[in-house]
DNA sequence: GGAATTCCGGATCGATTAGTATAAAATTAA
DNA sequence: TTAATTTTATACTAATCGATCCGGAATTCC
């Protein structure tokens, strides 16, 4: 960016990946200026206050980074070029797979980041929050999609559905620092679709059970 | 305890309760020493380290005190006085019921209190994956009755049954503190529940997809 | 009334927190 | 070659972190 001056000693990109891998494991409060520093490069104080100007705006730039790179597994529920059930689906698989995967902290970013938050600092907690608002209105399309297009009966409790989906891919963020592995959570993502089929085949019950 | 002495100006039931609460809602390492000791009744430090030994020591104290009171309800899971469905039920309603209510932190701290730990507090993180684990056990015993008494089939993939439920679970304390009522939580449970019908009805076959 | 015991108020500990001040180093533009 | 610009290393700030020390206060035992 400037034209001039000492270049910078240090790749600012990098930096930020590494940053982003530090709160994605130990959260926004727990991660020191230190602990920062020394995993981006081991960049003085002053470069680093120079580069992102503070530890907040860096957080913010990694859960831009984040959204932007892993956290893209969830834009399948607004695929349209698929049905609403298998965006749905895939969604919730490769949401599931990215979260289990070993070679970044295991979780969801979005979800584990700023869990533990001092009372100052809570507008951080509400930063993520509406970050997951953004995901639950793309669900809530999801479902409206298959409502308007008859995959779902107009009779479906769209808000019942969407919490439904939204309350267990948030549970996999727990579940995948617990050590459960991909392969067990998708076996329950294809039980939960059964979910969807008894929906879309009986209108107007809601369950089995009623049957 | 001690039959001689200056008597404690406090009540150390109240003040654990009260430090419960701020772990709840803020988490291990959130929680201030002097945001602790203020909302335990203004005591000195040296009180406090006098009754409580370390803030670790607290803690663990603030679980245990967690688990007998509110985190009582996940007990509904080995109920056997019900039917495994039944216990599941309940153990969902119940829990969903207690994590949304307004008077006291939302959400459960068995999940949310140790999300965000420094490296070298993971002996914290790991004790609350042990008492979720706990849990878990609960679970699929819960469905391991049903498969013994008939109310599932042999055939049935328990650990993915136990995956299933344990993940929605595991969400809910996500979506109590992202401010979803309980109603709407309550709503979905009945929907999943489901997913247990279709289990008992269909034996060897999973989901209705491919029915 | 001691003596023994326990707790409390207040000062303080060293370490760490996020963040800054200063000046030298390294670059480009003229 | 010099001025302008930007980053660097180093030292430092004030505040807070969890935890401790000490002397006096409050109690029971004898």
């Amino acid at each position: 960016m400037p034209r001039t001056g000492r270049p910078r000693s240090f790749n600012r990109d990098e930096a930020l990946a590494a940053a982003m891998l530090l709160f994605w494991e130990y959260g926004f409060e727990s991660t020191s200026l230190a602990q920062l520093r020394a995993a981006m490069g081991d960049i003085s104080a002053a470069s680093f206050y120079a580069a992102f100007e503070s530890k907040e705006a860096l957080f913010r730039e990694a859960v831009d980074r984040y959204i932007s790179t892993y956290g893209h597994v969830t834009e399948s529920f607004r695929d349209t070029s698929l049905t609403s059930r298998a965006a749905m689906e895939l969604g919730l698989r490769q949401s599931a797979r990215m979260q289990t995967e070993t070679s970044h902290p295991l979780g969801c970013l979005l979800v584990l980041s700023a869990v533990n938050c001092s009372p100052e600092q809570q507008h951080i907690r509400d930063l993520l929050s509406k970050e997951r608002e953004r995901v639950r209105g793309w669900i809530k399309e999801c479902i409206e999609r298959a409502v308007a297009n008859g995959e779902l009966p107009e009779s479906t409790d769209i808000s019942m559905v969407v919490i439904l989906f939204e309350t267990f891919l948030r549970g996999i963020s727990t579940q995948a620092r617990d050590g459960v592995p991909y392969e067990a959570i998708d076996a329950a993502i294809t039980q939960l679709m059964s979910v969807w089929d008894a929906l879309s085949a009986k209108p107007g019950i809601r369950g089995m059970a009623e049957s």
